[in-house]
DNA sequence: ATGAATGTGAGTATCCTGTTCATATTCTCG
DNA sequence: CGAGAATATGAACAGGATACTCACATTCAT
């Protein structure tokens, strides 16, 4: 009854080990991402989650020893596929055009299945503990993308950093504010995104 | 019995008479206002607000009917303040740079002092009953002179309508993410700021 | 077939929350 | 001064929601 459990990859009461309960617990991250991004961290409670994900709570309690193991998977799911997108986005040398809006593209896709999740994690979920790494660590890696992008497309190397940080929030911005209206396939929109950042990086200058 | 209360300004139990209940009621939206910017609306209960505003929970509901009313209050308060910014920045006829400090100056200013508000009045505060006509009103006046300033520095009629969301989420955006990070008078900052919308309006076309 | 893996959900133990009310203090004004 | 009105107090209440457990049932791998 005292058996060790060794070191769990996340962090989990559990390893599941057979196809359906990898089912189960794919199933409750993805319904904890819905929940998240419906209701808010306010409304994200463990029961909930379970509800949305057609199993129930001990289920739940079997793999995630607690809410924020939860939080946490969920946070890390959704990091690594927003990094993806900008990765590649800005990955080869091509015109400033055609990454202006591949980076659209990615991200309102990104946006598109769970449209205020991202504003969620980074503003209400809490992040204590380890995930307080995992967070800056995505942070950095995010900013580092948006800078190289920058440093491509602008001589000045002076303000490459705060560069970067205004453009990604303003993308940002852009996107969390047409999820909340539904107008994320907006074609209108997102060729004014592109034309927003192409302007920036072009920089024009008229005093 | 009978005596007309003249014109309840917002939805009060009951209208402050002398000086010094005026001066609880403000300290009571003020920290209203505290709180929720701290603590998201999770975390906004009315006895925390009492607490922070340095008054008996008793003494809130003396004014305020119930939790909702006094939110309505703090978002009555903020939207004004905002929407001054705005309209005092597009008034007269000026160059656009001037135009873009102005506004930055302004945005600034109005999230210096509680943050993070703005967004969680936006985003996460409940709006039924009444108050939804409150947003929406001051959401359509938002815009309205943000496209006003578009259509000034812009020739093409067409997309102005986009162009105002566009550009007001993306201003958003970056004050957001700068307030979150303390970042909210870093004079870089409000350049690059500057230098986005001005760049936007200006809209150098580069395919 | 047998033990391990997986799934169940009513129940528990807190913790908070919004709101009231009986009472105390302070003000206004004749 | 003093009387009634305005203002302030905070313990208490009633109700709800929450995270999480556990004893047991079901399904799998071998």
């Amino acid at each position: 009854m005292s058996t060790r459990i060794a070191k769990p990859a996340a962090r989990m009461r559990k390893q599941p080990r057979q196809a359906r309960s990898i089912a189960t617990v794919e199933a409750i991250i993805e319904a904890g991402a819905h929940v998240l991004s419906e209701l808010g961290w306010a409304g994200f409670s463990t029961n909930k989650v379970a509800e949305a994900a057609g199993v129930s709570i001990g289920s739940l309690y079997q793999y995630f020893p607690d809410k924020l193991a939860l939080v946490e998977a969920i946070r890390r799911r959704h990091f690594d596929h927003v990094l993806s997108v900008i990765r590649e986005a800005s990955a080869e040398a091509k015109p400033l055009r055609q990454f202006a809006r591949e980076l659209v593209r990615g991200m309102i896709g990104a946006h598109s299945i769970h449209p205020t999740l991202h504003q969620v994690l980074l503003d209400e979920a809490p992040g204590d503990r380890g995930s307080r790494a995992v967070h800056a660590s995505f942070q950095a890696r995010y900013l580092e993308h948006y800078a190289a992008a920058v440093a491509q497309y602008r001589r000045r190397r002076k303000d490459t950093e705060t560069m970067a940080r205004v453009l990604s929030s303003a993308v940002e911005g852009v996107i969390h504010n047409a999820a909340r209206r539904n107008m994320l396939d907006t074609p209108e929109l997102q060729k004014q995104l592109v034309e927003l950042i192409s302007a920036y990086l072009s920089g024009s200058r008229a005093t």
